[in-house]
DNA sequence: GTCCATGTTCTTTA
DNA sequence: CTAAAGAACATGGA
């Protein structure tokens, strides 16, 4: 379920409460879900402190107090929380980090770290000393449209799916690339190349718009996405055009239709976001 | 049984 | 080289 503001959530609700903390233990129940496959996971988290929490594109990456990183990835269905040691453990929870106080903090219950995901299209990655964002492209929030205008204009392919390929741009994923799009105007079979430069200023700006909005919500909740403790987002409730085929479009009351682009299923107003003639493929 | 799903990556085809 | 389409991964819900 994670997009950028859900990542964000789980990020923001999780920093406050484990920076500064100490992995005491870690049980690591499966194995293939950490890449690369023959690294010792657990002997490089054992004992060591989390420096700081952070995300780049729809990774959770974490910062050792020894310099290394590792991150999670949630895939469809992964999630990222921190519970009492003593809740009951959920199926398919593959990775568990027992979490000690900082030195001088009065000792609370025993907290842990779950990484719970079914489909297991997510996972962990080490990273050792190598950076969190190689070959992903820039952020959303602080991209500049003339930034956006130039790697849009190297490429023909249909806007919807390049807005989707994470070394394009990092962190949108099928909700927010639908909701950027109807907000900007723009039909998601438009040609990059084709783009008029007032209509990607208008992407650049209702991209940061709904991410905004969306991380004051806390995130999408369509079935299984929750932050790191627990709570389910609101901002599905706001959803302009994701997963509304057939309903009316909350500007103009036209069917809001579903495409399919790229093996994705793709939500528009067929009224706001005109297929205009020269920027088709 | 069927179809669908918030993601990524690989293969095939043009 | 570009790109689109399809499949694959694995599980669960409607």
């Amino acid at each position: 379920m994670p997009e950028l503001p859900e990542v964000q959530t789980v990020v923001d609700t999780l920093r406050p409460r484990i920076t500064g903390w100490r992995i005491t233990e870690v049980r690591l129940s499966r194995t293939d879900v950490v890449t690369p496959g023959g690294c010792d996971l657990p002997g490089h988290l054992r004992n060591r402190t989390v420096r700081s929490i952070d995300r780049r594109g729809k990774r959770v990456v974490f910062t050792l107090d020894d310099g290394n990183r590792f991150y999670v990835h949630l895939g469809m269905t992964g999630r990222l929380t921190l519970e009492p040691a003593e809740a009951e453990v959920a199926p398919h929870t593959h990775l568990l980090l027992d979490m000690g106080p900082p030195p001088g903090l009065a000792i609370r219950r025993l907290q842990q770290v779950r990484f719970r995901d079914p489909r297991r299209f997510g996972g962990v990655w080490w990273l050792g000393g190598a950076d969190a964002g190689e070959n992903m492209g820039p952020e959303p929030l602080t991209l500049r449209s003339s930034e956006l205008l130039r790697r849009l204009a190297g490429t023909t392919r249909a806007v919807k799916t390049a807005l989707l390929d994470q070394r394009l741009l990092a962190g949108l994923g099928n909700i927010y690339v639908d909701e950027s799009l109807f907000v900007a105007g723009i039909h998601p079979q438009a040609r990059c190349d084709r783009l008029a430069v007032e209509q990607v200023r208008a992407l650049c700006r209702a991209m940061k718009q709904v991410l905004r909005r969306a991380i004051r919500h806390r995130g999408s909740t369509l079935r299984d996405y929750v932050d790191a403790e627990g709570k389910a987002g609101g901002f599905q409730r706001l959803h302009r055009v994701y997963d509304r085929a057939g309903q009316p479009c909350r500007n103009c009351r036209t069917r809001i239709e579903r495409i399919v682009l790229g093996g994705r299923s793709t939500h528009f107003c067929p009224r706001c976001q005109p297929p205009s003639p020269a920027s088709r493929g």
